[in-house]
RNA sequence: GGCAGAGUAGCUCAGGGGUAGAGCAGAGGACUCAUAAGCCUUUGGUCGGGAGUUCAAAUCUCCCCUCUGCCA
């Protein structure tokens, strides 16, 4: 099989990360280590998108050169990932040489058949947003708004891209391959946008207005203008090309292409992803079968409104990772919000995640578990022979909760998948209740008993950290610690089979995982 | 205006022809191994509105309302 390969979005180094990037590269994080899980090899990109006129205007106000301006705000993202266990195997920052080589190679190959051409274009351009300006963005006193800040008159020659000769062939690609897009529905928008006349995609920028890009290789009085700049990273750092541009430390395409799950906003996918982009790979001669699949995700709203800048209500994933903890916080993103789906982010919430479902749920279950067994048999496990309905009715649910948590997690329902192995830990708190291995320890004729019992809430434990261990790493790595059980080399979700523990088997020292937070309520 | 998504308990949401569900919040209780965590019981809903199909509708059909998104 393929390895699975997964690609987010690359940021923009305009401004430093918020909660929306952090959830979008840990939901990525989550399914390459789930997929790692299921023994499949992955390759997992992310990266930054470091052109364009933004960052040359923020760079010039700052005083720094481009380059020293988008490396200091790239700090910013490549810091939290490491922060957040954002392990990914390609870093795609679009300044890389070996990038601009290969899109300068892609330029030229569309250019020697026919896909650019050179048109001069007349009008209003907004310089905040890059873009040039048509009637619909006038308000209804005919006027540009305020949000395209500085508004001028320009006309100017650029290179085109025929992107109307392909729009056909998106459609119907789009018709004829239901899974392109997760979720389904999103697939309306996308063909939704295709109606009306089809316009070609300007991909240039004259190089005295824009400096700071990718200039043609056929033209070098202009730069490339974000599409082929951007979107092309998840191909150039497959290897795309590699050999013709000579370029090293990169996969070998033919094995990884096409991206299984290429992972974007749904601010993103109309037009960008999942119109430029197949059109950009159908041009270049990439056949049907070797279209990357899009997943597309919803946003983390407060209080019901977007977030942004203006309003104040930006959350900085690196103090939510500060308070709650890295892996509290990556459990808070993956469990509160259904994939594709909007979520609204709350104090509340995040502080009920951590405190009643990660300390009192399944950190304290550990704590009990591991003291218990300490405190009766100095931590030393033995399965023996007594067995009853109790005891098998946890055998069941840590059994079924595999399949379960198997189906959703490849269905992209995380937190569905959380909730599947949550069944484990919820019944095992009751089953502690139900056997009370506390009393049995009382009665010297209940010592076999109270083995099995102590040893059933271990193992049921053990299944846990292995089904979490793609949303928390950390978290999940320290509570097998305390049991005493290493993870072991090449251990795939597959082997979970009851048993893990051997007889004789010694528990470590038992410590809260999720030390309760005593947060007095902010708002 | 077109298309799509959503509207179910105070909150967040699941379900999708056969007695309305979960978690949290609220109320009560028993217990003590544990991070005063955990467990048990329980209050709470004309499933957005209306009509239709059906023995039976939250679920299917039609109309309407509200919110969100994409497009115009």
């Amino acid at each position: 099989m393929k390895p699975f390969y997964i690609t987010t979005a690359i940021d923009y180094t305009n401004a430093p990360p918020h909660i929306g990037h952090a959830y979008e590269k840990v939901l990525a994080d989550v399914m390459a280590r789930f997929q790692r899980l299921q023994g499949r090899e992955v390759y997992f990109l992310t990266g930054v998108d470091q052109h364009g006129q933004k960052v040359q205007k923020s760079a010039e106000k700052a005083g720094l050169s481009p380059a020293a301006f988008v490396d200091g705000i790239t700090t910013h993202f490549t810091a939290l990932w490491d922060k957040l266990n954002v392990r990914f195997d390609g870093w795609a920052a679009t300044t890389d040489d070996r990038h601009k080589r290969v899109v300068r190679a892609m330029l030229q190959k569309l250019h020697d058949c026919g896909q650019l051409y050179k048109k001069s274009y007349a009008g209003f351009y907004s310089v905040r947003q890059e873009q040039f300006l048509t009637d619909k963005e006038r308000g209804p006193d005919g006027q540009y708004g305020e949000e395209w800040g500085e508004v001028v008159e320009l006309q100017e020659e650029n290179w085109y891209f025929r992107l109307s000769e392909h729009v056909e062939w998106l459609k119907g690609h789009i018709r004829s391959h239901p899974d392109f897009i997760y979720p389904p529905h999103r697939a309306n928008d996308v063909l939704n946008s295709l109606e009306g006349t089809p316009q070609d995609l300007c991909i240039s920028r004259p190089i005295e207005r824009l400096s700071w890009g990718i200039p043609l290789p056929f033209d070098e009085k202009f730069v490339n203008y974000v599409w082929f700049d951007a979107l092309s990273n998840y191909i150039t750092f497959a290897g795309y090309m590699a050999e013709e541009c000579g370029n090293e430390g990169l996969p070998k395409f033919e094995t990884i292409w096409p991206a299984d799950a290429e992972i974007i906003g749904k601010d993103i996918l109309v037009p960008a992803h999942a119109v430029y982009w197949p059109i950009m790979l159908h041009a270049l001669g990439f056949p049907d079968d070797q279209i990357p699949k899009l997943v597309v995700h919803g946003w983390w709203n407060v209080k019901g409104a977007k977030m942004s800048k203006s309003l104040g209500n930006v959350i900085d994933p690196n103090v939510l990772s500060d308070t709650f903890t890295p892996d509290g916080l990556r459990y808070y993103l993956m469990r509160d919000i259904a994939t594709g789906y909007d979520a609204d982010f709350s104090d509340e919430r995040i502080i009920m995640s951590y405190n009643k479902e990660l300390a009192g749920g399944l950190g304290n279950l550990l704590n009990r578990s591991i003291n218990m067994a300490q405190k009766y048999r100095s931590g030393v496990l033995t399965p023996g022979d007594f067995d009853d309905e109790i005891n098998q009715a946890l055998r069941q649910t840590v059994a079924e909760a595999l399949p379960a948590y198997l189906e959703k997690m490849n269905g992209w329902d995380i937190h569905e998948g959380i909730a599947a192995a949550w069944r484990i830990v919820t019944h095992a708190n009751a089953f502690v209740d139900s056997t009370k291995p506390f009393s049995l320890a009382k009665d010297p004729a209940q010592a076999t008993r109270l083995d099995s019992v102590l040893y059933h809430l271990a193992e049921a434990l053990t299944h846990v950290t292995v089904l979490l261990n793609p949303i928390m790493p950390t978290a999940m790595a320290a509570a097998r610690a305390q049991i005493g059980w290493t993870l072991p080399e090449g251990f795939l979700v597959s082997d979970l089979k009851w048993g893990l523990l051997s007889s004789g088997h010694q528990l470590g020292t038992p410590t809260p995982l999720f030390p309760r937070l005593e947060i007095a309520e902010e708002k």
